[in-house]
DNA sequence: GAGTCGAGTCGTCAGGATCG
DNA sequence: CGATCCTGACGACTCGACTC
């Protein structure tokens, strides 16, 4: 599949955040960033003062819903990136758990060995 | 090879959350 | 309170596997 690759192996912590709102489930893995950046090739439209005509108006409008999409996009990517990196990280949590588990288990029966009685 | 299906990705919209 | 951000939901698209 060609796939982008946009794969990431950083350690970031992902703190659940507000929203157990609405549906409840879906924790967040949301990480507030200062993200003041535009994408690449962003130009800012001309200041709102030196409109006139309906026609500028008109392109106006076109370029701030032209620049929504584009920062939407953009957002989209970014949280489908922070999705997979919470369920990477949760994953690897269950591993870890499920180790952690059958060493307990294991440790359990041993020691159900050493204190049951003999019935020889 | 053509058709179908399931999974994955992407862009967009809607609406709640947050900021200034 | 308007602007902006974040994310679930949806539809369109692509790709590989499978069947005929």
């Amino acid at each position: 599949m060609a796939v982008t690759g946009d794969e990431t192996d950083e350690e970031t912590e992902l703190a659940p955040s507000h929203m157990a709102a609405a549906t409840g489930d879906m924790p967040t893995y949301q990480i507030r960033a200062p993200t003041t950046a535009l994408p690449q090739g962003v130009v800012m439209a001309a200041s709102p003062g030196s409109l006139h005509s309906p026609q500028q108006l008109a392109e106006e409008a076109t370029r701030k819903r032209e620049l929504r999409l584009m920062k939407n996009r953009e957002a989209a990517k970014e949280c489908r990136r922070r999705k997979k990196e919470y369920v990477k990280c949760l994953e690897s949590r269950v591993a870890v758990l499920e180790v952690q588990n059958k060493k307990l288990i294991e440790e359990l029966e041993t020691l159900k060995d050493i204190c049951s009685p003999k019935t020889d």
